[in-house]
DNA sequence: AAATTAATATACTGAATCGAACAATATACG
DNA sequence: CGTATATTGTTCGATTCAGTATATTAATTT
């Protein structure tokens, strides 16, 4: 493994690596990945073109990586939602960190996955398989959760865990795109309460066949 | 208004603008607005670029014009969703019309509206617009359809149209992009049942508090 | 201090980009 | 038949693009 202290040979960086991802990241989630140049990445990220390829690679390379960034960010959001005590409170949570992240700054900018990544998955394979990846590691910790929920009986009984985890994501991409496309957080937090309490049967009984 | 028939004056079109914007809405579906060139559009469109310019604007109006295409689809298929005498088995249709849309040919597409327009969404305010009168148009569409459902009591009482509306919606958003990201047809299709069954109540009955 | 290593900085290449200027062509109108 | 009009085809220019070759700088190691 790469050695953090100061034991290493040559000329010190003067950046970080760290800040620079996230500097590119960004850029890249604001102008998805065709959408932004590597000069535009150069001065966001404060090193120039020959050092972005020393440390990451070629373009795509390096929206790989912040797309790996972000699904780490994902991955502890969801670790919370597995560990949370109530199914219901959990999802609310879960679903209002998400529009706290897709809202942030001065313009709503979405998620950074679910609004670029689909936009060039034709055309790069392996991004596809990313954003693929992506959305097998949310359903399947929607499911873990879903299964504990019908352990602890705080589920109906019958339904389909796999199909409650998959619409439970369908809520999420709909945060993703509603959010991009400039709706206010308000609208978007009451739709999060209804669409949870529908798919959790909290809304009234059912009467007709 | 443009008269279609051959009372023009200068030298007559080669080739139909219907055809061509179908063939750009193709490549725009396929590698998004800032991944295709209006050189590629040259070729697909079969008409070189000062002509597209002169038919169509701009790349970015050439692309608006495309979404605007596609909406039309989209219109026609809500149209029949209104339509529809049952509630379920009008939104199963839809959705599995979607499905097929958006897995065709031999590599699945995916919505070309929710698939390229939010990755250029913040650097094109009109396209973001574009894609928020989408939105809009299925929301008010599906809402329409849920309150006939509710005056033919076909309905969860206390439910909330809107919320239900936006759930549905969330469905499409998520069909739009599993598709993309490579998922089967099949299990989009079962995706769709137990989605529309949780929403509508037709899962069982609910145990707890 | 010399050699080595790793990062940065400058400059360059060749291709692709958008958009426009200009010329050619084909029809309708007078 | 000549003129006006609308579309097409060719070419150009200025810019931007991704990626690389070369040189420089700053540290560690011996």
């Amino acid at each position: 493994m790469a050695q953090k202290t100061s034991s290493r040979r040559g000329r010190p960086r003067t950046h970080d690596p760290e800040a620079a991802l996230v500097a590119a990241a960004g850029l890249f989630w604001s102008r998805g990945l065709t959408g932004t140049s590597l000069d535009d990445l150069s001065v966001a990220m404060g090193m120039n073109r020959p050092s972005i390829y020393l440390a990451f690679g070629d373009k795509e390379a390096l929206y790989r990586k912040a797309l790996d960034h972000f699904r780490q960010h994902l991955g502890a959001g969801l670790a919370r939602l597995e560990r949370s005590p109530g199914l219901e409170a959990g999802l609310l949570a879960f679903f209002n960190q998400a529009i706290r992240i897709y809202v942030d700054g001065e313009q709503a900018k979405g998620c950074m996955v679910m609004c670029t990544a689909p936009a060039v998955a034709l055309t790069h394979p392996e991004v596809r398989e990313d954003l693929a990846g992506i959305i097998r590691d949310i359903d399947a910790a929607f499911l873990r959760r879903i299964e504990r929920a019908g352990q602890e009986s705080e589920l109906l009984p019958g339904i389909s865990p796999k199909g409650l985890a998959m619409t439970l994501q369908a809520i999420l991409h709909s945060l993703a795109l509603r959010s991009r496309s400039g709706e206010q957080a308000r609208t978007l937090r009451r739709f999060v309460r209804e669409a949870v309490a529908l798919c959790l049967g909290r809304a009234p009984l059912r009467l007709n066949p």
